[in-house]
DNA sequence: TTTTGTTATGCAAGTTTTTGCATAATAGGC
DNA sequence: GCCTATTATGCAAAAACTTGCATAACAAAA
């Protein structure tokens, strides 16, 4: 699968432009599914030459003009099928594990750094969907049941990040025994 | 980054032929990178062609013939550059995530069974990466020391997979509630 | 004895994704 | 007044990856 189904999801439950789908992937659905905007255009592109979705242009005042795409009949139906279909387990590649694995062959202090970014990174995500959880609790019961199913990939998401930090910690520990005691400071 | 990093490692501590590096992907790096055989010999081609490796062609009687390629200076120099500048943290995209997140427009028996196929396969993973973690404390202490930044790289797998595990039991919660009662046994 | 699995390599075509470039209007800060 | 950010779209080329096909020998199981 590709960015295709994930584009038609988006634009069933609500339907808009490239240039929304792409801050949809930027903000909610960017732990899961991320895409650069060229890629979301050609997408928009190729889904309407195949039928799958429609769009009308809406000229504007005072932005560029946009097109407002929304799914087709025979969209919503490839959905459905593609909702119906297996897919197949995630594939990992991960290269900052590759350098890790690789970490013999360069210094303590370069892994340390690389680490320390990639923390920076992953804690700001976790906050980000901590935030969305804090809100989304805060929603009448009406709206978390239309959203339970998100809420789940965002829980995967908060699962997921806490793990990675939790790693990132033995990580550090294994880092600074290879090291010898830090010099006493000052002069 | 891609492919091209991950051979040039995997040759550094041990030359090896394609098929060779194809089976150490599948075993041990399988967790953190993936890669088909085609796209192997693909890059292994690439890489002596843009003179980081070298080859030597080696007939064998019972078993078809095979290159053996190893690091030349230039692909050692390239490695340890590559090792100095950062790596761009991971993007996720997770097919699975974005199934679940359409999941209201499907049935929550379909999206149970979709779950326990992937269950299945985690937990393989997680079993046969808790199985190498036990042969490593088995391992005498120089041997551990020369493995330990693979090792970080498999601690990052087993806690994945059991946060990933930890995950797919609060979706099974979440999906029986959405289901009634079921019916009492027999008659 | 036929089938399946393992070892061993690779081309060709297609799909997916990234990177680089390009345009154009407006709003807000310095 | 200039620089930067935001809104809004897209082409072209390259890189990365998948899928399908192809060959060939041997070993072991059915």
């Amino acid at each position: 699968m590709s960015l295709k189904h994930a584009i038609l999801i988006l634009l069933e439950s609500e339907p808009g432009s490239g240039y929304d789908l792409f801050k949809r992937f930027k903000d909610g659905l960017g732990y899961f599914w991320n895409a650069k905007h060229q890629q979301v255009y050609l997408e928009l592109k190729k889904l309407s030459e195949a039928g799958w979705l429609a769009f009308e242009a809406q000229t504007q005042d005072t932005r560029p003009d946009k097109k407002n795409y929304r799914l087709t009949p025979a969209g919503h139906a490839e959905l459905l099928r593609w909702l119906g279909e297996p897919v197949q387990p995630n594939t990992i590649n991960d290269a900052l594990l590759v350098k890790l694995y690789a970490g013999a062959h360069t210094s303590p202090d370069n892994l340390r750094e690389e680490m320390q970014r990639h923390i920076a990174v992953h804690r700001k995500t976790l906050d980000s969907l901590l935030s969305i959880e804090r809100d989304y609790h805060g929603l009448p019961a009406e709206q978390r049941h239309a959203l339970r199913m998100p809420y789940l990939t965002l829980r995967r998401g908060i699962l997921g990040e806490q793990s990675w930090l939790q790693w990132a910690e033995e990580v550090e520990h294994a880092l600074q025994d290879t090291t010898p005691a830090s010099p006493p400071p000052g002069k």
